[in-house]
DNA sequence: TATTGTTATACTCTATAACTATA
DNA sequence: TATAGTTATAGAGTATAACAATA
């Protein structure tokens, strides 16, 4: 205990196979809401107060911009979000929450803070410390 | 700063975040080798000395065994494992790395522990606590 | 010409259900 | 009957390449 490579791949280990647990335990939130993890993201990332053009949301999701449409898509057949034209661009379509997917996104919300999921288990300390080491973990390579 | 609340969504967001982000960058150390991640987490899982049964390896991936069939097939094709029946039971296989699995998995481990991937920014204190953190999220909920 | 979003295509991951072979 | 693994099928996520509309 204390090598440094062993901390590191006792630390990769423990970030993968978390992931692997909680995809569907607590599929991001999706707690009978039956969303898959990205589309719970992209809900996430939809202020109700500011629509983000799909370009934007490809950036954030690391991912291609045709991949994008396909989310959109689904959330868009499910009545969670709609599509808008940017206007000053009209190149550039802008993604809005509908009533009924900001309360979903509201619901998502309510069972990450209320501990109903995997977070509940670290005490408030712990989970300033979680938010410390991840944000340098996001500097730099994420970028934002 | 200092709610649990927004703590809770704050770390719950930034998890999201680095696994979406990471899902590329550090494809679970596939730099190069154009392994899923999925893939890459088997090879961890395979120790060199001790062969796996497929229903072992779908309790940890938390995933139906179908999907280990598929799984196992696609890194068999590719030469890094093998199956081989487990003899006490014949309905059981056991799955195995090749040789050329092994130095596959032995690359893995190096870029993780090298600090090539995200976790070398972290100090050696830092990576001690997430490693602490991490284990007390699984524990209980995933069981190991 | 360059950019935004779409479509077509292909592959991986995932689950469910039906099946085979063992036990 | 029950269990381990497979097959068939379906849907989601992902990427690349070609395309349309707009800038």
């Amino acid at each position: 205990m204390g090598s440094p490579h062993l901390d590191a791949c006792r630390a990769w280990q423990l970030l993968v196979k978390f992931f692997f647990a909680q995809r569907e335990h607590m599929p991001v939130g999706g707690g009978g809401l039956d969303l898959s993890p990205a589309q719970c993201y992209v809900l996430y990332l939809l202020d109700p107060e500011e629509p983000v053009p799909m370009g934007r949301l490809a950036e954030t999701l690391s991912c291609d911009a045709s991949n994008v449409t396909g989310l959109v898509d689904r959330l868009e057949t499910r009545g969670l979000v709609q599509r808008r034209s940017a206007g000053h661009d009209r190149r550039v379509k802008v993604i809005e929450l509908t009533r009924a997917g900001g309360r979903v996104r509201a619901e998502l919300q309510q069972q990450i803070a209320g501990g109903s999921c995997a977070l509940g288990k670290l005490s408030a300390a712990d989970r300033r410390t979680l938010v410390r080491l991840l944000e340098t973990l996001l500097a730099d390579a994420a970028s934002d």
